[in-house]
DNA sequence: TGTTGCATTGAAAACGTTTTCATAATAAAT
DNA sequence: ATTTATTATGAAAACGTTTTCAATGCAACA
């Protein structure tokens, strides 16, 4: 049988009150305090955090929704949250809904049942939407997928600037028919094809499109046909770095040169980016920071619930590599 | 202020024993259960799973801690451990130790605290061996990092074998000086020396070792200091896809061409595996089986907790590419 | 009609903590 | 030495469920 806190009391020759007292950080005498950790140590006890969420009515653990963790922008942004929130003494507790509104749903709900004193959500498309039918008594912090106003605190990155960026510079290198192609799933991939929009219709050229679920694995398929086509773009960007990795296979496949007769740019720096030849001309995003900052904003939340809300909107970093550099 | 089940209850007009068991699966007759729903949906009651766990003493959680997230292979574990789990009803309270044995002690503090039905763990090489001292209240699952004899469940690759394969390749491809980078940190890094060493030896060859932390950001910098000494090996091979990433950068800082100056070969196959030129030859691992057969192992454990202690040992797959294949 | 058995229900106990409240002990002030 | 303020302590209530136990109702059977 587990060892409770009434066993403790007993061996240290105190009650419980005092026990919970030495270990939650309650005022107790030194002697008692000796008492009880020397009681805790000899039988090992563990509390039991059921009991002690139910009593105090606090969890101090933030929950974590993100959408795809095969994508490595999510892995670097779960371990940010991690951090963070380790050091600010809270636990993480961590889901994955891989783009899909149900599992999504599902586990919003767990949250709710845990309890959890505040969370952070990457949505999908659908699920941002609905969030707002949703009554939460925690407060909610979006990180990367958000529109422009939310009633939640948002940390996002400027998408549509990133985009606009990419169009600039690929036209600056004499690139004219400047392709996109946008994850379906994601507020991030509409945003990224707006701006795409905007700044292909400023440079007076004309938008070539396609949309897909983020995590589709037929996009190569789809980026080979167009790759083949008469009437295909002689520059691509990506919307994440799945696509940006198919966007290299297909160009292979088709046997078109990098970036002789396709430019490829994209999102997210990985490490292979810069690995394959040519590199690969991406936006990095300030992963570490949207991490920490999320975790920063869902504690002063929880801590000051009447605050304005904050918008966090943090700039990406062009990096250009050969894959968009004429030679 | 949240609602609960005695508010439920009072809404449906009956007693909060009789919405306990419309939800949690008690005999109920059809007039009851429909009250019940409809009161839980009227007023969006969610069970508090504090109450719920303490109550009735089970968690339908398992734990999962991992030791690198930014590896792929664990991220491909972690997923796999959800999808299964959440299969089998069982939620996952997930953790990331970062090689960091403290970090490590503490999760499986948590893992106890949170009383989790079982436990999956990636332990490092020192919290495997400190693993006998802990008493666990619940059935413990070593997945890919385990030595032979382990008084847990076991699910693993054949590390040994695989190094093997991975000499015998290079050898056959005509490379005499093969060299071998080793994790430091983990299990399995040693247990990839050893299958490396006998091979070496049984082929008459000389071992060259280095052992760094597997998460070495020096890596690159020591393999170039190899790689441009006057005794450099003509191959060499990497233990995990972080040191194989290094080993292909540094082969490019010196110069060296991949395959004829230096043959690469490494462990875990990576998008990017195929995505360079050439193709680093690998060993693929069989990730999405051992989580699933790790979820199905905790359960069956937990499900009959006397039953013979198992140990599954699954072989990888030898995929060669262009990195190892002399032209 | 009277028993027996089974399915359904509600009252109340229980889970392991924290927290409140009252009391005891100690220190400070008069 | 007495009062007052402060601190340390324990007894008991409380948290929101599940589970036990006894009671009820109803059907089946003799």
């Amino acid at each position: 049988m587990a060892v409770g806190i009434k066993d403790v009391a007993k061996i240290a020759g105190v009650s419980p009150a005092s026990v919970s007292r030495v270990l939650g950080g309650g005022s107790v005498s030194d002697k008692v305090r000796e008492k009880v950790l020397n009681a805790v140590k000899a039988t090992g006890y563990r509390p039991n955090m059921a009991a002690r969420r139910l009593r105090s009515n606090r969890t101090e653990t933030i929950g974590l929704i993100v959408a795809d963790l095969v994508n490595p922008f999510f892995t670097a942004i779960t371990q940010a949250v991690e951090s963070a929130a380790y050091k600010a003494g809270m636990r993480v507790m961590f889901c994955n809904t891989g783009e899909d509104p149900e599992r999504e749903e599902m586990y919003l709900r767990f949250m709710q049942e845990e309890r959890v004193s505040g969370l952070i959500v990457a949505p999908t498309a659908q699920g941002l939407k609905s969030l707002s039918k949703w009554s939460f008594d925690f407060p909610l912090v979006l990180i990367d997928r958000a529109r422009d106003k939310e009633k939640f605190d948002v940390i996002v990155m400027d998408n549509q600037t990133a985009a606009k960026e990419l169009v600039t510079h690929l036209h600056s290198q004499g690139y004219q028919r400047i392709g996109g192609l946008f994850g379906a799933t994601s507020i991030t991939g509409e945003q990224r094809k707006e701006g795409y929009i905007d700044a292909i219709h400023s440079l007076g050229l004309k938008p070539e499109i396609k949309s897909l679920p983020s995590t589709a694995i037929v996009a190569q398929k789809e980026l080979e046909a167009w790759f083949a086509s008469p009437d295909r773009p002689d520059a691509i960007i990506l919307s994440n770095s799945l696509f940006t990795r198919s966007a290299l296979m297909a160009a292979r496949a088709t046997g078109l040169q990098i970036p002789d007769d396709i430019a490829i740019a994209g999102f997210d720096d990985e490490p292979w980016s810069s690995l394959v030849d040519p590199g690969i001309t991406v936006i990095r995003q300030p992963v570490e920071m949207m991490g920490k900052e999320a975790v920063s904003a869902v504690i002063q939340r929880i801590e000051s619930p009447d605050a304005p809300l904050r918008r966090l909107m943090l700039s990406g970093e062009c990096v250009i590599r050969g894959s968009s550099r004429k030679r």
